[in-house]
DNA sequence: CTAGGATAATACGCAACCGAAACGTTTTCG
DNA sequence: CGAAAACGTTTCGGTTGCGTATTATCCTAG
């Protein structure tokens, strides 16, 4: 897939524009990038594991688990076999959200092809003055 | 511009674990809508007219403007003709931090197309604990 | 069965964010 | 003029996030 440089912005800035109007329970980056590691690639995800591969501290994986898990994004299970070990798990929820998402995603980026990147229909709500 | 739900998540989340990893100044999801729309959308702006716009409040406006403005993102100017507005102004800074993003973007969309939505390099860095 | 390592969670201090309300300045209009 | 409106900022109280350092629990060797 090819995207100019205009078009990506626009792409980015249409769905986060979603994300903000939508309000959801505005998640962080890293929340975003967890929730979305855990749902795309395949488990067992534990916070170590998470942690390493993202590039984020221990403690803010904790935190994120916290904030997400009261959200019902996802869950904490023990692993058994190892009873240090957390396994981090998705839920109903979760999946509707990043499904959201994906729409979003997928109907933003089918606007941007055979589009003028400047003018779109954000002109109607002018940013000028009265 | 096609695509399927599981590309288009996947394209958001190796956009974004670009954006955690560089550990560039991490903006929220409102900044980086202003962010946006300063750079994408014709000038003049302003306060009440972005907090419009994007629904975001007034003072969260001018917060977010505070914050960007120490990180040379973009400048404030007051309007010498209504010297009540106050207009956001693009900076050389700003301009390559979209860039980045912007190529961000790019460089992951491209490897979308003709790959396996799995297994991707991410395998190496095994989620796993040891 | 006890010492050492590993894992997740917590404590602490700090910084940033939010919305609602109040404020100071500037413009508009009666 | 003087009152009212418009605009951006600040203040207030509260919430949340982060990283570092510490703790509690569990596993594993010796």
């Amino acid at each position: 897939m090819e995207l100019k440089p205009l078009e990506a912005l626009k792409l980015w800035h249409d769905v986060e524009l979603d994300l903000v109007r939508d309000n959801r329970p505005d998640l962080s980056l890293r929340q975003i990038v967890i929730l979305l590691t855990v749902y795309l690639e395949p488990p067992p995800h534990t916070v170590r594991g998470l942690a390493k591969k993202l590039e984020i501290s221990k403690p803010a994986i904790t935190r994120a688990l916290d904030t997400m898990g009261r959200l019902d994004l996802l869950k904490r299970k023990r692993d058994e076999s190892d009873k240090r070990n957390v396994l981090i798990q998705r839920t109903v929820t979760g999946s509707v959200y990043l499904t959201d998402l994906a729409d979003s995603v997928i109907n933003r980026a089918r606007e941007i092809g055979p589009n003028d990147p400047v003018r779109s229909k954000t002109s109607e709500t002018a940013d000028t003055p009265s």
